[in-house]
DNA sequence: CATGATCGTAAGCCAACACTTACGGTAAGG
DNA sequence: CCTTACCGTAAGTGTTGGCTTACGATCATG
């Protein structure tokens, strides 16, 4: 149980940077070169180059060598482990939410 | 589009701490006042009253005065926003990362 | 009305972090 | 080979952020 926050932890730590999440945004459409991602950001490519290792530290991105370009791609991991804490806790808050709710009603 | 950013920036923020997120996954539970959650946790009263005011300001969670004391009780809606990220971004992204294995088949 | 309980906020401190510039290393091209 | 392009890392800096202690406010109790 205490084993879930170190799973997600990474995944929601790197997501939390605007930044970082745009880096991945980005991602979205398909694999990006490092210089790609970085153009149209409004930080260095340096920057972009740290942030990806974050993500790639989370598991939510893979490299991918290219000649001398660096491709990145998004992995379904990452952000499966993700979807997955926020569907058991979606369920399981919904239903104390409810409960709660009616245990209001029913009560004085 | 840029504005998915804004929405969920404060909800990612919000659980990106662990302590935080502890508490969050606490409330999940049910209602609690704030001495209760502080109860359990290696920090401070006042700490936890601090990660609250993120909670809440995230959406995340409600506020309800009880006497002296105060219950927060999760929200679903901020929940329900960050889930609707995570499911719009997971269908985008898994779809472009199909597309790119086929690609990476039938290419040489 | 005095006391104890519960809580939010302010002030201050320290670590983490995002960013920049500078540098070295590798790959394609003339 | 020499040059250019592309990238990761190191070093340094300024800011953000989480934590603690101290304080004041509010509410129930006697």
């Amino acid at each position: 149980m205490t084993n879930a926050l170190q799973r997600t932890d990474g995944a929601f730590a790197a997501l939390a940077d605007p930044t970082r999440r745009q880096v991945f945004e980005r991602l979205g459409d398909g694999p990006r070169a490092v210089g790609e991602l970085a153009a149209g950001l409004p930080v260095s490519r340096p920057a972009v180059s740290q942030h990806l290792k974050v993500l790639k530290a989370a598991g939510l991105v893979t490299d991918r060598p290219d000649g001398a370009r660096r491709v990145y791609q998004i992995d379904p991991q990452g952000l499966g482990q993700l979807r997955a804490w926020l569907d058991r806790f979606w369920d399981q808050a919904l239903a104390a939410f409810v409960a709660e709710a009616e245990r209001e009603d029913t009560e004085d």
